[in-house]
DNA sequence: TAGATTGTTAATCGATTAACAATC
DNA sequence: TAGATTGTTAATCGATTAACAATC
């Protein structure tokens, strides 16, 4: 443990770095994702007043969010588009290519595969792994599925950090396990399922069943309306 | 300021009853998740203290969240866990079955259309649509990809009130209006784009290329550990 | 320069959690 | 009853937003 040293009283941070909130992370990648956009539409230029026209996000909160990381804008003129991109896609660490492997073959690992945004955002799928003997040596795109089993080995020559699990609910805790002891440290998980991890390890859910729960809640609510 | 038909998610008021906060209700999807499983377990109580052990989440916040839908347990003993289940069902109205249209019948729609637990959460996709010709007519289970052209009229017999779009980013804002002019309230959106929709209309985004970012970045803070 | 817009501080808002009287 | 656990209030924590001096 690196020794904490105290900034203000009774206050103190590790490493210097300040603590910056989810939310401020997860819209990073809008962010992101609407300055590639608006590169395109050729905008060289965008302050946060316009971000709050076109994206609805609060101005104050833009700056605020951006502020954990530095200056980025000039006074009186705002933001340039293509450099607050780079830098955003450099604080994401997606400005070069990151190794993942995928685990569980299905319809949705198959589907996450053949998927072109993964590329454009600098993510590759390295491997894919299933148990069913069905789907082993199965080939998609430059992929062949590979037998769950050697996992670990395959790994140690990858060294991907990253895992997505698209396996049943009742086998995700083990797979979860699994990647942990092949040297993965973040998991995006698409189990229906909370996964124990050591705390060293961020895990992620994508749980469409809930958001659609949600959304069904907001309908019964509306109705009345 | 905002224009008028901006919708951050959730950010609604609901007619006379107090509001619920969106984690509250993610959560509530979870507990359901979780209840299911002590169900196949055969554990007919259940008190806060053991979700807390079990879940990880804090037992205020589970007693919290429930108190903003009446009272569901007993002091002393607990909550009855079938009751506490049918009862969450019953709030997120997923206890009787609900049409869906699905927009988008390429990789990831195919996927969901096959997903087998859409049903067992009581979502039902009524109908699935298109626009490339090579996908329209092509039938999938029990369903046939329509011309998505046909939308608002199909949508009229079945009168789904929500849609799941996995249509690309070019095309989801036109499609999202779509939709809307066909009779639907509430959009699940699978495409890496903000939506502008009606106050009334609730979105709720599911972005796992977000939810890679976010899992990168704590790759690069979690290098130095 | 004057106008615009940043970065940041302070105020507000809302969600989480601890504490405890009520009660089975 | 005594022990356990609820539902709820109050305290804490953290995130959002408004305001504004700094500055291009």
């Amino acid at each position: 443990m690196i020794a904490p040293f105290f900034t203000k009283a009774g206050e103190f941070t590790v490493n210097s770095s300040p603590k910056v909130p989810i939310p401020t992370l997860e819209r990073l990648a809008t962010y992101l994702r609407f300055l590639i956009d608006l590169e395109a539409s050729q905008v060289e230029t965008i302050s946060s007043t316009d971000v709050e026209k076109q994206t609805g996000i609060n101005a104050a909160q833009f700056r605020k969010d951006l502020s954990y990381f530095g200056e980025f804008g000039k006074p009186g003129v705002g933001y340039n588009v293509i450099e607050l991109q780079n830098r955003i896609a450099g604080i994401l660490k997606i400005d070069r290519m990151q190794p993942i492997i995928l685990i569980g073959a299905g319809n949705l690992g198959s589907a996450l595969i053949g998927y072109p945004g993964l590329r454009e955002h600098k993510f590759h799928i390295a491997a894919a792994f299933d148990t069913d003997p069905a789907k082993i040596g199965r080939s998609q795109g430059e992929l062949v599925i590979q037998d769950e089993a050697r996992l670990r080995e395959v790994n140690q020559a990858l060294d991907a950090r990253i895992a997505i699990l698209c396996v049943p609910a009742a086998a995700a805790q083990a797979v979860a396990e699994e990647v942990i002891a092949a040297g993965v440290r973040v998991i995006l998980n698409f189990a229906p399922i909370i996964l124990r991890v050591p705390e060293r390890v961020v895990v992620r859910n994508v749980s469409f069943l809930q958001e659609l729960a949600v959304l069904s809640y907001h309908l019964s609510t509306d109705a009345a309306k």
